[in-house]
DNA sequence: CCAGCGTTAGAGAACGTTTGCCCACGCCAC
DNA sequence: GTGGCGTGGGCAAACGTTCTCTAACGCTGG
């Protein structure tokens, strides 16, 4: 309680208890606790709490070259994905002792590259990296240099790092067995970007489910976008839907989902009615819009809870193994899918209200 | 370019330079290359570049008690309303070297005071607050020690703290002045929590707009709502409206604005046909809604970065007067408010794409 | 009774910077 | 020629921990 002007020191807090500053750092320390005598440590535990004594993080930290901050890259803070991620790597660090700094790549590579070097200059003890695409010149380096490393959300081919990912072929499946059972045949895939493992997989989920259900796959039934954008949903959804012939799409996220709402108005063409549309990341307020966007989700939060829990494992026992982490996606069936049967109906036939949980 | 296995050290440098330590150390800080000759400078810096030499920041912060680390309180980083602006703190930071480390409370003060002060104990240079309610403890404590405070999209009455936010009253007053226009009288306000100081000065703005053009106010034209929610708007919407006589409200958010879409449902209430409602901050993807939501915009990156400003301004010049910034807000008219003449033609006139900007 | 061992705690050197102090040197003015 | 001054740069002490040695001490066992 006696507080001075300038904060307690491990010093003062040994003069305090009458011992040398390191036994006092001896008594403090959990794992050095048992080196000092009981009728010690409570002495300058005693004396710790009297002076309001707390420790210097900084002077820890070039002592021990540990840090106990880690470093998040992500595409965009802005994109609704990733602050339930964030949430979840933050909440369970904190209870390992961590903080988390967050980089945002915009994906840019030579952005990624300088948030990248910045973040190990500051000594990070270890990264969750959300902005894995094939060939990333970042992943290749985080490999070399032997900084802990876990991937989120997406996953690498090349390169032997711990991950937490969705199961998005399983996903997809899913989604394809949805409109199957709905009576749809002729369903289209919007791609997501093929360099990224949520792209990739959700289009070999796309494929293995149609050649399951034994429909036939032809060109042009799988446009590419080349971003998860707005943007490149309605351009893709006017050139998979222009042609004609297609009465459902499964899009490689909600965003092009979204977008494909747009192009529906452009080619005239009602949702649902005239065609069935689900998305993928179940993202907020999707629920909310006409018509409430089916999709498929995914536990955001437990993919951060998992991806710290599995880099602190890291850190804290350096040889522990690589894990490969999936959570099972869950379809979530609004309005935006309805029975082939039922086209012409028109929209509007499926409530606004509750049609999800109330986030947010 | 040379690599040990160790990064190199400013000892390194120093010797590489055949200088002493304390040298290499002034001819690379700007602030004191001054002091040494140009040509020894010059040697240093070459030595630094060959040896791929980067300071230590821990070790730098030791020493200057400067962790170049400033934290920044939000409620929620899944309200969509944050991460723009977190966006923008972190980009003004980074010009300058800085780094956020961000912490949710969850409006709960207990969990504020945790963060609070851990982010003390790591020593960080200032905060940016955007958590400030009237009375909160975490407020008297930052303005008691003196450590640099800037307030975002809140403002406090009772502390001298430099802050950045929106122009609340002005926004307001410019969604009666448009639902004026269109012809209502009858407008009723959901006002947010009255101990932010949002709350208070959109409900400050609401009594004066209503004043400005002669328009009454009784009991009952305002609810109050308990927090920034779904379901406190649709409860506050049910409030308002089950008693009927109102053809328009003002919201004090988005989040209730668009929690009355569910209280319209219920109530049989057709928006805008029967209820025109303006909401406020302009989250993205409520322009996807329907009816696409007309709000009070304002800049929210832009709130970051100044904010960001302002902190490093203090941080540098402990000096600098206290600033109070106001951006300005604007209204962006969609389909949720319609002249009162149109009440009857019914929902769904307003076409679905294209309201606004393609944000994400 | 003493060798040897385990336990407890002190001494002091790190960790990698920055910074106050002082000295040496060269230059100018007297 | 000497005193004084300005400039460039070395020295060493911080900053607050942790950690490796080492020493003191009390026991036990032969």
């Amino acid at each position: 309680m006696a507080h001075t002007d300038r904060p307690a020191t491990l010093r003062d807090v040994a003069t305090a208890a009458g011992v040398h500053p390191a036994t006092a750092s001896r008594a403090l320390n959990p794992g050095t606790r048992l080196l000092v005598s009981e009728e010690t440590a409570r002495r300058v535990s005693d004396a710790a709490d009297r002076l309001g004594y707390r420790p210097n993080p900084v002077a820890r930290s070039l002592r021990t070259r540990r840090s106990h901050t880690i470093g998040v890259l992500i595409p965009d803070l802005n994109n609704p994905l990733f602050p339930p991620m964030i949430r979840g790597i933050e909440d369970r660090l904190a209870e390992h002792g961590y903080v988390a700094l967050i980089g945002n790549t915009d994906v840019d590579l030579a952005k990624e590259r300088l948030v990248f070097d910045q973040m190990r200059a500051r000594h990070v003890d270890g990264f969750v990296l959300a902005t894995a695409i094939a060939g990333s010149p970042i992943l290749a380096e985080a490999a070399e240099s032997d900084v802990p490393v876990v991937l989120m959300n997406r996953t690498s081919q090349e390169y032997p790092f711990s991950s937490v990912s969705v199961d998005n072929e399983q996903g997809v499946r899913a989604a394809v067995a949805h409109l199957v059972a709905l009576g749809h045949t002729r369903i289209g895939h919007i791609a997501g970007p093929q360099d990224a493992s949520t792209g990739a997989a959700r289009l070999r989920g796309f494929h293995a489910a149609m050649a399951t259900h034994k429909l036939p796959v032809t060109d042009g039934q799988v446009v590419y976008a080349s971003a998860y954008s707005l943007e490149e949903g309605a351009r893709c959804g006017r050139d998979l839907l222009a042609p004609g012939g297609l009465t459902a799409v499964v899009a490689g996220n909600d965003m092009l989902a979204v977008g494909c709402y747009g192009a529906f108005d452009e080619l005239g063409l009602n949702c649902p009615g005239d065609i069935s549309v689900i998305g993928f990341n179940d993202m907020p307020f999707i629920d909310r819009l006409r018509p409430p966007l089916s999709s498929v989700r995914f536990p955001h939060y437990q993919l951060g809870t998992e991806a710290a829990t599995l880099l602190i494992e890291r850190i804290e026992a350096a040889e522990s193994p690589v894990k490969i982490l999936f959570l099972a996606p869950e379809l979530v069936v609004r309005g935006s899918a309805v029975p082939l049967a039922d086209a012409g109906e028109g929209a509007g036939a499926v409530p606004l209200r509750r049609a999800g949980r109330g986030r947010t």
